[in-house]
RNA sequence: GGGCAAUUAGCUCAGUUGGUUAGAGCGUUACAUUGACAUUGUAAAGGUCAGAGGUUCAACUCCUCUAUUGCCCACCA
């Protein structure tokens, strides 16, 4: 037998079982179902790692998910499920391009890296970064142990997923659903890129509203927050019903603003508040979405206006603005500013906080301007020829969005927690356009080609001379998009995609539910016909232990490498999982983790001193008959917990299993049954078989020190990540009752003991009245002997009415225990016959005035009903009382 | 402005169709300690379940309002 170290080192062990487990291939299903570890024909279950950009190292955030993906993964593959867990990243497009960018700037003191460069130049910068990315991320993701495939591991910009985002872009553009158009779109000029609406971050900051005439000889004030966009009015809206500007709708006015000539349409707009500001709107189509908007509509109606662009990409008023070209922005609106209050045109100036839209990435504030981009339409019908949707036939006619939305709606998709459906609808009802072309390098390129006045857009670029590929690169999440199918192989055919998809669970956070899960929806059910996934489980942000975001400038941040250095693995995973609630933020601390690492050792010590009293430990064993009533006892309770933690586990409730396996082994197993196993002392096999199964149990939640001892243990090569996962056995034992008693007894008299602060008690009855009249006769007294023992419990002297409640009494006489956990019968039966008596004077009064002939004639037929359903659900109840009543006698 | 949620012990949170005496971890206090484990054990203290109404035989649980907090969305110039 070996002689274990007193505390569990985690780092002395992690990385050699992690090369075990790895050598072994069984994270690959295909050599689980070879090496006949998973039978052929069993059930599937996949994940896809959501991927992890290649802008740098994991955060807690990627470890949480990590850990409960892990736990899933693992769960399914010692169920005897064929379990795939796909491994990837994501070259998050912009993200990265700027982070490079930024590296350069700071340390080869570029100043524009890009230009200096040139494309493939900069390009491969981007490479050799996100190559390193790359690296450390695997080698982060192996360290929290996590069971993925790398076998088959992925990479959104690698060739095999280039095809496939080409592939789908045709797809697109032949049903029509991409395309090109001229609109006004979030342009960042730091970035020379634009950015899609959801990417937009809000900042809330002070501004002020101008109020203002173009000129002298127009009627209307307007109020405006950028004066310099005002070059570029061509109309000015008001509501139709407003009173003090009906007269002006359709006039148009050739008028000089500041010493430019514009010319000003007013037109009727039903969306104006006539409330706010002056109610008049300067429509200036090219730098705002909503006038940009009101101008096609304009259009539409046959009453076009003018659109003048009078802010170019590099943040400078274009040549359209006349005497101001060249001007930056902010310059622009003083000039314009002096100017009116020279001639007295601006009136007022009223302090305000605007809602300011920003590009997150590159960190500067939008500037909305019209532009030729490439788009999704989500709103135009198209035919989806193989549809395994339900309610959507094949060959029907749909628009993606419905498809968005059926899915979700049918329940053919589960989101937990299932709040997240109510936001996911209510992002899709405001679903506009998708904006998928940047102009950044790092990407998928858009394939289209052009050459004069044709277009090609094709998987290869086309035959013949002179062809040019578009210079645009993808949104990122428009190949993640595609993550689920992309990855098992499509548009290939090698078997997976056919096995493993629909995958089983998709498990991310939140906060990425519309980028990512709503599109990989879109993706999916389009390209298809299907879902990507049956289950989304949206997991919560982690957080400092204050609530905030951790953040390198707030210097809160936990790095996880750090804490599995210092706590071990197992501690890190527990603490993500453990008291965490889906979709809820999670708050973290050290503390918390080393509380985490107490209860890791404490499993190993469990197991030591197991090893100590089992003879021959053996791997394969079934659930022992009990010799005492101990063993009754905790073979009862272990029973109800695989039953218990399966069935949390099963409803995705990773928190509340965990709990439940650290109450049994923490309190029931290491505090009673160990205790008790020290005085009857022998070896037990009931030992042996409760460290395999709580071993099996806790193995998806802390693989690393459950598969060490495991090996300490058996000392064999056969790995605990492929056992078995436990199955319920027989649940009840007669001799149960009795150890419940007798640690009732234990306790209480430990508490009494503890309050009066006396040391010595000896107690030699074992007669225990729980109820006046009845006496139980405690079988095996010997055992409270050895207990009394134990405690040093010797009752001297007579001990009553205690808190009104515990008596205790003296040798040879009788111990009566107001038992708390065990039922009190007395008390139980008086509940349970009140709740009786109440409901049945309620299900008595309910008949009355059912069988009242008056009642239900004049009552509506709903309220009959109504009432009728009720008394079955109470007389429902009462029969669940009357059943309880029963079997407490 | 619209939507979604939260409010339970000093702190972090459970509480699954309304029905036992509302639970856990951490922290606090007292005691214990050669023994598998001080990364330990035993016990105790601590809650008018945010507030006010309502529905019900029965409300932490359902409804309404109020207060506070958080998140998401949005074109108020």
């Amino acid at each position: 037998m070996k002689d274990l170290p007193k505390a569990f080192e985690a780092k002395n062990y992690e990385e050699k079982i992690g090369k075990r487990w790895e050598e072994s291939g069984f994270f690959n299903p295909d050599v689980c179902v070879k090496a006949g570890v998973t039978e052929k024909d069993a059930s599937y279950f996949s994940i896809v790692l959501p991927p992890p950009n290649v802008t740098g190292t994991l955060h807690m955030g990627h470890a949480a998910m990590l850990a409960i993906e892990d736990i899933m993964v693992r769960y399914h593959r010692m169920k005897g499920d064929r379990t795939l867990w796909i491994p990837g990243t994501d070259h998050a497009a912009i993200a990265t391009e700027s982070k490079v960018e930024s590296i350069l700037i700071k340390e080869k003191k570029m100043a524009k890296p890009k230009q200096e460069m040139g494309r493939e130049a900069f390009l491969n910068e981007v490479r050799k970064f996100a190559k390193e990315s790359h690296d450390t991320i695997v080698n982060q993701c192996k360290k929290m142990g996590a069971s993925l495939d790398w076998s088959r591991e992925a990479f959104t910009l690698d060739d095999q997923r280039n095809r496939a985002v080409r592939a789908v872009f045709k797809k697109m553009f032949d049903d029509g659903l991409i395309y090109r158009g001229f609109r006004v779109i979030n342009w960042s000029v730091k970035g020379q890129s634009t950015c899609s609406d959801d990417e937009l971050v809000y900042v809330e900051r002070p501004g002020k509203l101008y109020y203002f005439k173009y000129s002298k000889d127009f009627p209307i004030t307007i109020a405006t927050t950028r004066p310099e966009t005002k070059l570029g009015d061509t109309a000015v809206a008001v509501h139709p019903d407003d009173k003090r500007y009906k007269q002006f709708i359709g006039k148009t006015y050739d008028l000089e603003f500041v010493g430019e000539k514009i010319k000003v349409k007013i037109i009727a707009d039903d969306g104006i508040d006539m409330n706010y500001g002056t109610g008049a709107l300067g429509v200036t189509p090219a730098h705002s979405a909503v006038d940009f908007a009101m101008y096609e509509k304009q259009k539409a109606a046959g009453n076009p206006i003018d659109l003048i662009q009078v802010i170019g990409e590099d943040g400078k008023m274009t040549h359209r603005a006349g005497a101001y070209s060249d001007l930056e922005v902010e310059k622009a609106r003083a000039v314009i500013l002096e100017n009116l209050r020279v001639h007295k045109l601006l009136e007022k100036e009223e302090d305000i906080i605007q809602n300011i839209g920003t590009s997150d990435r590159f960190n500067d504030i939008v500037e909305p301007l019209p532009k030729l981009q490439w788009f999704i339409d989500v709103n135009k019908k198209f035919k989806l020829k193989e549809s395994k949707i339900k309610g959507v036939k094949s060959g029907a006619s749909v628009t993606l969005k419905e498809l968005m939305q059926k899915v979700v709606n049918s329940k053919q998709i589960t989101i937990i927690p299932n709040q997240f459906e109510k936001t996911y609808f209510h992002w899709i009802d405001n679903l506009r356009p998708w904006n998928i072309s940047r102009q950044i390098w790092y990407g998928h390129q858009v394939p289209v080609w052009y050459r004069k006045e044709e277009i090609y857009c094709g998987i290869n670029a086309p035959e013949g001379e002179g062809w040019v590929q578009d210079k645009d690169t993808l949104d990122t999440w428009f190949s993640s998009g595609l993550w689920t199918f992309s990855t098992l192989g499509w548009p290939d055919e090698n078997g997976d995609l056919e096995n493993f998809h629909p995958t089983s669970v998709l498990e991310t956070g939140h906060d990425i539910l519309f980028f990512w899960v709503a599109r990989m929806i879109l993706m999916t059910t389009y390209t298809l016909g299907c879902i990507p996934f049956e289950t989304v489980y949206l997991h919560g942000l982690v957080r400092d232990e204050q609530g905030r975001k951790m953040s390198k400038s707030l210097g809160n941040v936990i790095n996880p490498l750090d804490m599995i250095e210092k706590f071990g693995t197992d501690a890190t995973r527990l603490s993500l999982v453990l008291g965490s609630t889906p979709g809820i933020d999670l708050k973290l601390s050290e503390e918390k983790i080393a509380g985490f690492r107490n209860f890791t050792n404490k499993l190993w010590n469990i197991s030591r001193f197991m090893l100590i009293n089992i003879e021959k430990p053996s791997e394969d064993i079934k659930m022992p008959a009990p010799k005492t009533d101990a063993d009754a006892w905790i073979l009862e309770k272990m029973q109800n917990v695989i039953k218990d933690v399966t069935a949390q586990i099963e409803n995705y409730n990773y928190s509340m299993a965990g709990e439940i396996l650290r109450d049994f082994t923490w309190g029931e197993l290491a505090d009673w049954y160990l205790e008790i196993a020290k005085i009857e002392g022998g070896k037990s096999l009931v030992l042996n078989y409760l460290l395999n199964t709580v071993l099996k149990l806790w193995h998806p939640f802390m693989p690393f020190v459950t598969e060490t001892i495991w090996e300490e243990v058996y000392e064999s090569d056969a790995l605990l990540m492929v056992e078995k996962w436990p199955k319920v056995g027989r649940k009840k034992f007669d001799s149960a009752v009795q150890f419940e008693i007798i640690k009732n007894v234990v306790t209480a008299i430990r508490s009494w003991r503890s309050e009066n602060k006396i040391d010595a008690v000896k107690l030699l009855s074992a007669v225990i009245v729980p109820e006046k009249n009845q006496k139980l006769v405690i079988e095996n007294a010997g055992i409270i002997e050895k207990l009394a023992r134990l405690e040093k419990l010797v009752i001297t002297e007579k001990m009553e009415n205690h808190n009104g409640k515990k008596v205790f009494l003296a040798a040879g006489m009788e111990i009566a225990v107001d038992f708390e956990g065990v039922v009190d019968k007395g008390k139980e039966t008086k509940r349970l016959k009140d709740e009786i008596d109440s409901v049945t004077k309620y299900i008595t009064g309910l008949e009355a005035k059912l069988s009242n002939a008056d009642f239900v004639s004049r009552a509506p037929a709903v309220v009959v009903e109504k009432e009728k359903a009720k008394l079955l659900e109470v007389k429902d109840k009462l029969l669940k009382f009357e059943a309880q009543l029963k079997s407490l006698n």
